[in-house]
RNA sequence: GGGGAUAUGGCGGAAUUGGUAGACGCGCCAGACUCAAAAUCUGGUGCCUUCGGGCGUUCCGGUUCGACUCCGGAUAUCCCUACCA
């Protein structure tokens, strides 16, 4: 057996011997424990890079380690189809976003198939898939009855010159990445998810999600933001002719700084600017432009707030005589709150700000505890007592905001809230490459939900995506269509739905594929939830927070909460390159020269910029294929899994594959080299009349074990990788001479062939193969840890004197304090630190530490 | 501006969760094999040192017999988000 290592041939080899046996086919067996593992599904942007190749051998480390466990495992994998890049790709190859989708599906699905992982592949779904978006059209309809779909009008990034609705995304530095030119907002009728109405249930459900990383609970907390505070209707007096408002409702969560107010503010957005405009056409070119900018980043980062005055005064509530000025003001939020507020200089930084701006009056009313606070430069935001309000005085800011709520609340011009950050989720997309919307605007102007027989509405598949404006709306046929119960004229949605939506769902479609509905509700009620769930952190919020309103609108018992412990895996980063006409680079597109940076295809110059994660809009990334290609997908995957944590965020860089390349060596050249005494029968061995350094080995190999086992089960690949090392280390340097001790080597490397297979699975199969065993080593289970090889019998225990440790002993187990000065008596290096000096204490923690106290001598 | 995280040798990182800091890997140094190189194998490797020891987990301070670990403050980097009253 001197056959050298040839990862190709053996990587290529088990493929198809898991794609040919159906392996990794699952499939719903009530008798047998299920265990649903999923990665989060990638977006097709071509090619898979080094941050796919993490999560994807992350999660596989875990089915297949489940698997070994006696699992039902279920590990599926499908692809985030829609989206804007595929739009791009179509303008810049004139490609169909269809045909570049799916070309990009079939090169990164035979990528990822050359990883070796255990993917159950006939699940695959794609959700630009015809029969996705059919059943997803079904769900619209679905949550439409249960009236968790609503329309409004909403603001949009406008920009005038291409004639289209822009992505967050591509508006940079205020401006459209194509025309240049300055983003404005417009509003438009879009559809949105009624989320707000779960906004309490999301959160609260969230106490009960033990698996979950704090962090990201946190930050699902933080976002809903649930916020408690009150409603307080100002009356308005106007000398305005045609004025209609009677009242105005602001929103404060802090009521006890009502004496404070100053003035009042509402959002340019709000309705009663209207109803300014038209008695006072004077200000109405200001306002237009408060509601046409975008703010961009300058603007935000300097804070600069702007205010129209309005002739509007509004009395204080608890003061008669009191008017409070109303301004119209690009900081006042319309989707949170009521879109107005009343403003306290004094303890808000932002009214500070503005205050200071337009000389507006500035009342201090808390008093810091202890310190009399004159600053008047800051808003004081702290704790204190209640002064100059009246009914108020002398309480804590507590007790004044309940008193004010009930004030309010007994004079009937307010009441307590309580108020979500959280807003309605926006899905209207004015795209083509998405789901489409199933609704009809008739002729007579009612809005009618397509009917589920007349299911799907699909894409047309010729579009001129070049032309602006929304690419549906453009067709001239596809959006013409008649109304299927009274015949009359209807013009279809040309809206698309956000891909979110598409990703609310997935993993559902994942346990019935095929079925004719979105789910079957007995594979469901099996599989369901997802019992391990692995994804970048940046998903932390926004898709985790709609996968859970979705589930909960479905209101199936199975799937109250759809993933039941969450792994968030750290971002892969790479620096970005840019050459001098501002576009990225690619990593392998960049060489040095004469200690400059140039872009290899074209000589241009090249700027390096900060380390960011990789991700193809931005072109840092690295393809693993020259990895594979060089080193096999086994080395890839072991090197991936060593060295970083993998909650941690990492800069690339392939520094340190070689070492996996040669520990994969290791263990080819370990096992062929015993290959005879692998292939041996076993016979039934005196196997308790192990020599000493038999015992040793086995005690180091389950020590192994255990720990491998404990390093899965936690997460801590790279400390997995660590003790796998430790143990390839200990058996190759094991010379075995009795043959109790070949029998030791033989439980030694038959423990450590199992134990890798999670990580480097060609090799291990192909080792177990070599063994003589002939069936795949999927299906053999998980060693037990034999807990008679790993008992300590002694003890080391570190002597310290003042906590600097000066000696180490060994101790029986459970040696008692006195046993241990007694054995110390003559360690030279203790007794000379102790010397003459008062020993203070002694602290002992058995079986670790004794701790000498000495009196300082100086 | 807000929210969330991270920081340990030349580098990636480990540390039984308050009890020997630096496991394991990379790199580097030395040796073996080789005509030679690559590969492989063996050993060494935190810093300083007057060879007794001293200093060391981003920085400053605190709690403790004892702190990488807990508390307070600062700095830097990454992720999410955009004035949330």
């Amino acid at each position: 057996m001197s056959e050298k290592y040839n990862p190709r041939t053996i990587e290529t080899k088990w493929q198809s011997y898991w794609s040919e046996n159906k392996t990794f086919h699952s499939e719903l067996d009530p008798k047998k424990k299920k265990y649903y593992i999923l990665e989060m599904f990638p977006y097709p942007s071509g090619k898979i890079h080094m941050g796919h190749v993490r999560n994807y051998t992350l999660g596989d480390v875990i089915a297949r380690y489940k698997r070994a466990k006696g699992y039902n495992v279920m590990h599926p994998m499908g692809w985030d189809a829609f989206g804007l890049p595929a739009e791009n790709a179509a303008i810049e190859n004139n490609i169909s976003p269809s045909k570049w989708t799916y070309e990009n599906i079939s090169t990164m699905r035979s990528q990822l198939k050359s990883m070796g992982l255990s993917i159950d592949w006939e699940r695959e779904i794609a959700t630009c898939d015809k029969e996705y978006y059919h059943q997803q059209q079904k769900l619209f309809l679905m949550f439409y009855k249960k009236n968790l779909i609503y329309k409004k009008e909403s603001m949009v990034n406008w920009d005038p010159v291409e004639n289209t609705v822009l992505a967050n995304e591509q508006v940079i530095d205020g401006r459209g990445w194509r025309s240049g030119v300055e983003v404005e907002q417009k509003k438009l009728s879009q559809w949105f998810f009624n989320i707000t109405s779960h906004a309490n249930e999301l959160l609260e459900c969230l106490e009960e999600m033990p698996d979950w990383p704090e962090k990201v609970k946190l930050m699902q907390k933080n976002w809903i933001g649930r916020s408690l505070g009150c409603e307080i209707n100002f009356d308005i007096h106007s000398n305005y002719k045609n004025f209609n408002t009677k009242q105005l409702k602001i929103f404060t969560t802090r009521p006890d700084t009502i004496f404070g107010a100053t003035f009042i503010a509402i959002s340019p957005f709000h309705p009663l600017v209207e109803d300014i405009l038209e008695n006072d056409q004077d200000i109405s070119n200001e306002v237009k432009k408060l509601q046409s900018q975008k703010l961009n980043e300058e603007s935000i980062s300097k804070n600069e707030k702007i205010g129209i005055s309005t002739r509007l005064e509004v009395p204080h509530p608890f003061l008669k005589n009191k008017k409070l000025p109303l301004f119209i003001a690009n900081f006042i939020l319309m989707d949170y709150g009521t879109g107005a507020i009343y403003g306290c200089p004094a303890h808000d930084q932002r009214d500070m700000d503005f205050a200071k701006k337009y000389n507006l009056e500035i009342i201090q009313v808390i008093k810091p505890d202890g310190i009399n606070n004159t600053d008047v430069d800051e808003a004081y935001t702290g704790e204190g007592s209640i002064i100059n309000s009246s009914f108020l005085n002398g309480q804590t800011i507590e007790e004044a905001k309940e008193t004010v709520i009930n004030e309010l609340e007994k004079k009937k011009i307010g009441k307590k809230t309580i108020n979500y950050r959280l807003r309605d989720w926006g899905i209207s997309r004015q795209r083509y490459w998405g789901c489409p919307i199933p609704i009809l605007y008739r002729e007579d102007g009612e809005i009618i939900p397509v009917p589920e027989k007349d299911l799907p509405i699909e894409l047309p598949s010729e579009v001129d995506l070049s032309k602006s404006g929304n690419p549906l709306a453009n067709h001239p046929t596809w959006k013409y269509t008649t109304c299927p119960e009274t015949g009359m004229k209807a013009i279809r949605e040309t809206d698309t739905l956000d891909t979110f939506v598409d990703s609310a769902w997935y993993f559902l479609r994942f346990c019935s594929p095929k079925c004719e509905n979105p789910f079957d509700k007995n594979e469901i009620n099996y599989w369901m939830p997802v019992d391990q769930y692995v994804g970048g952190i940046e998903h932390a919020i926004l898709h985790l927070l709609y996968s859970r309103f979705f589930s909960k609108a479905l209101n199936i018992e199975a799937i109250k909460e759809p993933f039941k412990s969450l792994f968030t895996q750290g971002m892969v980063c790479h620096a970005t390159f840019k050459n001098e006409e501002g576009a990225w680079v690619f990593p392998s597109d960049v060489e040095h020269r004469d200690g400059k940076l140039y872009q290899a295809s074209n000589g241009l110059e090249v700027t390096m910029g900060p380390n960011e994660s990789m991700s193809k809009s931005k072109k840092n990334v690295i393809d693993p294929e020259e990895i594979i290609k060089n080193y096999g997908s086994d080395s890839a995957r072991w090197f991936m899994l060593s060295d970083s944590p993998p909650e941690r965020d990492i800069n690339w860089s392939d520094s340190g594959i070689h070492g996996s390349w040669r520990f994969c060596q290791k263990i080819w050249t370990t096992i062929t080299s015993n290959i005879h005494l692998l292939r041996e029968n076993d016979t039934e061995n005196d196997t308790n009349e192990y020599s000493t350094s038999a015992k040793l080995l086995l005690q180091k190999t389950h020590q192994s074990l255990d720990a491998v086992t404990n390093s899965i089960e936690k997460f801590q690949m790279n400390v997995g990788v660590a003790k796998i090392y430790e143990l390839i280390n200990h058996i190759s340097k094991f010379q075995p001479t009795q043959s109790s001790e070949k029998h030791a080597l033989k439980i030694s490397l038959k423990i450590l062939i199992r134990i890798i297979e999670p990580m480097v699975p060609h090799l291990a199969e192909e080792c177990w193969n070599l063994c003589g065993n002939t069936n795949s080593l999927t299906s053999e289970p998980w060693p037990k840890t034999d807990k008679k090889f790993i008992v300590r019998e002694k003890a080391t225990i570190v002597i310290q004197v003042n906590g600097k440790r000066r000696a180490e002993i060994e101790t029986n187990l459970g040696a008692t304090e006195a046993e241990v000065i007694e054995k110390i008596k003559n360690i030279k290096n203790v007794s000379e630190h102790v010397e003459d000096s008062k020993i203070i204490k002694r602290i002992y923690v058995p079986n670790k530490i004794l701790n000498i106290v000495i009196e300082k001598n100086e």
